[in-house]
DNA sequence: GGCGACCAATTTTTT
DNA sequence: ATTGGTCGCC
């Protein structure tokens, strides 16, 4: 009889059933690229849930929200319930806050907005501004020491005491003075999700008692590349009485060093949980031996690492080489790449069997011109983030400053949005608003704003009363509210000056309404704060739509954890990868091969490296150099071609010596 | 004090 | 190409 488990503990190797069953204790998973590590995880969760585990008792973490929703859908396909707690760490300890955020008694209430990159910035701004004397300080710099600092577990003082900076002291302030603003505004920022979820744990016995008994296993995917306030997280959440921890990843797949994670961190793993299982996964059910080969030897460059080799499991019939093609310059990049993709199309591949990668989001421009010409259909995953678009922003700032009127920086775009009140005469109703102990946005709504505002000029009333309206409009159900408030502010006629396709902005916001639609369907009693957490936390939502036939677009980085038949890699060349910014350190050039090793190993049957010979920079063209890497290949492996169609542009020298 | 016009700088990777 | 900042006008 064809029971749950046959189906569960199929088609497995004696390595990853091990895997699968393991029950009590903690485990790590070493997977090599290819080595079936999600099949492991899904089908774990799986087993746990056949074993009588209630789904509920189990909470899964990754690091994408792809990664996140494929889970949880191979595990629908295994056994009907899908545990609620599959997410990504971020959405998880956002969960978790909304719960038991005022145990902090920091006055942040279940209320609070989580600030994305974006927010953070403006208002590292607005500390900036109230700092007299901090010449030369970029909010960028900023927020990054904070980041950097958040996510390390330090303080930016820790930080500061290591590296040079200039007026380190205004820094801290500024620092110091960020931190007040979030509290005040019941914000967060992305690094707090887990850093507060961090401190309840540590600080409040109860709360960690409740989280432990609630949570009996625990699942980390990609655990290379946690950083160390996600381990320091990890060791909290998990019951020290059974150490259920199940941890998965790949050293060599370390990619995300540059915002803190840490590959000693799954190093150490059997020194941090004692008594660990260690399973190693070497057979590569993905890729063509050629593809192996180039792969390993390239890894095999890396001097910080452990040797670890990746068993070919699959012999196709006719393995292709992996193709070097040297073309003239960017156009010839495109052109080659749509061409080869033509031909295997007419090939009978679909178009979703292929994928284009590159290092550098701009990079992707190019490449999408040259698919266009050739009436390729794709899809961009990444770049552009949906939720970060203007008019986008400008709907949520709205939305946000319903559900929390002490969000000031979305007050300001609201102002900026309707016009006639500018900062100035904000910052005299703030003033205004701090003598009555009131947010500035409540004192607008206040029916008798015009007895509490003693300059009674008519744009400030007149601003107050249709703050008032918009207060007034509904919170629920999510979809009328977003449509309400789109009507309320007429984003139908906004003017957005000057500025490529107002087309694309309605449809956006459109897709934003039916978003929220859709949210509301599936979450009966979700307000508007959840949707908006949501939001925040859901990178790409032009996602990966898997029901169209078409070729994919992404980053190097995007790519982690995903398998196509096609690869191409563009760019392979000096400065791209590894990048500019890279080459001075040679642990991050370290991570650079690590990322083109990512890539390689993403193809099944071919892979494509592209380097061009020439590519235009912001003025002229500049000759480019092929990737050190490529020296590293197995030329046994490979077949080497160029390409040239368009002119090879010459490059200008920068000044003519005569 | 707000707003539009013009000019500069900008991009490594993501939750 | 797009955004952010500065200048001068209303």
């Amino acid at each position: 009889m064809n029971t749950p488990t046959d189906d569960i503990l199929k088609n497995l190797t004696e390595d990853q059933l091990t895997a699968v069953t393991h029950l009590d204790g903690p485990m790590l998973v070493v997977a090599g690229a290819g080595s079936g590590k999600t099949r492991v995880v899904t089908r774990r969760i799986a087993f746990l849930i056949s074993q009588r585990i209630w789904p509920s008792q189990i909470l899964a973490m990754t690091f994408t929200n792809r990664a996140a929703r494929e889970m949880q859908e191979r595990i629908g396909r295994l056994v009907g319930d899908v545990p609620r707690h599959v997410g990504t760490f971020h959405s998880c300890c956002a969960r978790f806050l909304r719960q038991y955020v005022e145990a902090l008694d920091d006055g942040r209430t279940k209320d609070f907005v989580i600030f994305d990159a974006d927010d953070q910035k403006a208002l590292l701004k607005q500390c900036l501004n109230d700092q007299p004397a901090t010449g030369g300080l970029l909010p960028g710099a900023i927020s990054d020491l904070i980041s950097r600092a958040k996510s390390a577990c330090l303080t930016p003082h820790d930080i500061l005491a290591k590296e040079a900076w200039d007026n380190a002291e205004t820094v801290l302030e500024v620092c110091q003075a960020y931190e007040n603003r979030l509290r005040a505004q019941n914000a967060v920022d992305f690094d707090d999700l887990l850093l507060l979820v961090a401190r309840l744990l540590r600080e409040r016995p109860a709360i960690r008692e409740i989280i432990h008994n609630h949570f009996r296993y625990l699942l980390v995917d990609e655990y290379q590349d946690t950083n160390h306030l996600q381990y320091e997280l990890l060791k909290l959440l998990v019951n020290p009485a059974n150490n259920n921890i199940h941890a998965t990843g790949d050293p060599d797949q370390c990619i995300y060093s540059w915002r803190g994670a840490d590959y000693s961190n799954i190093m150490n793993f059997e020194h941090d949980f004692p008594n660990a299982v260690i399973v190693r996964l070497e057979k590569n059910f993905r890729s063509s031996e050629h593809i192996l080969n180039v792969a390993s030897r390239l890894i095999s460059n890396n001097l910080n690492r452990i040797d670890k080799t990746l068993i070919p499991a699959i012999a196709a019939d006719d393995p292709q080489k992996v193709r070097l093609v040297t073309v003239g310059s960017d156009r010839d990049e495109g052109l080659w790449i749509a061409r080869r993709i033509k031909t295997l199309h007419l090939n009978g591949n679909p178009y979703r069997t292929m994928a284009v990668f590159y290092r550098t989001n701009r990079q992707s421009r190019a490449l999408e011109e040259a698919l266009v010409r050739a009436a390729i259909p794709y899809q961009i995953i990444g770049g552009l983030r949906f939720y970060a678009r203007r008019e986008i922003k400008d709907l949520l700032a709205f939305l946000r400053l319903k559900v929390n009127p002490a969000d000031r920086i979305s007050l300001e775009r609201v102002a900026a949005f309707r016009g006639g009140v500018g900062p100035k005469t904000l910052a005299a109703i703030e003033q205004c608003a701090r003598e009555q102990h009131l947010e500035a946005f409540t004192l607008l709504c206040q029916p008798d704003f015009a007895h509490r505002w003693q300059k009674k000029n008519a744009k400030v009333l007149d601003f107050a009363n249709w703050c008032r309206q918009l207060h007034d409009l509904p919170c629920t159900p999510v979809g009328q509210a977003v449509a309400a408030v789109h009507d309320f502010a007429d984003f139908t006629h906004h003017a957005y000056d000057r500025e490529g396709t107002p087309e694309a902005r309605q449809e956006n916001l459109q897709e934003m309404i039916t978003n929220a639609i859709h949210y509301e369907r599936e979450h009966d009693q979700a307000g508007l704060n959840e949707f908006l957490q949501e939001v925040a936390l859901v990178a790409d939502v032009d996602t990966h739509d898997l029901d169209r036939d078409t070729v994919i677009m992404m980053t190097l980085h995007c790519a982690k954890g995903l398998e196509f038949p096609y690869v191409f890699i563009a760019g392979v060349e000096e400065d791209y990868l590894p990048h500019a910014n890279t080459v001075a350190d040679p642990d991050q050039v370290e991570e650079e091969r690590r990322l083109f090793f990512v890539g390689i190993t993403r193809g099944r049957e071919e892979v494509a490296l592209l380097n061009a010979r020439s590519r235009p920079s912001w003025d002229g063209d500049w000759g480019r150099q092929p990737s050190r890497f490529l020296r590293e290949l197995p030329m046994d492996d490979i077949i080497h071609t160029t390409f040239n169609v368009n002119n090879p542009t010459v490059p200008k020298p920068t000044f003519r010596r005569w």
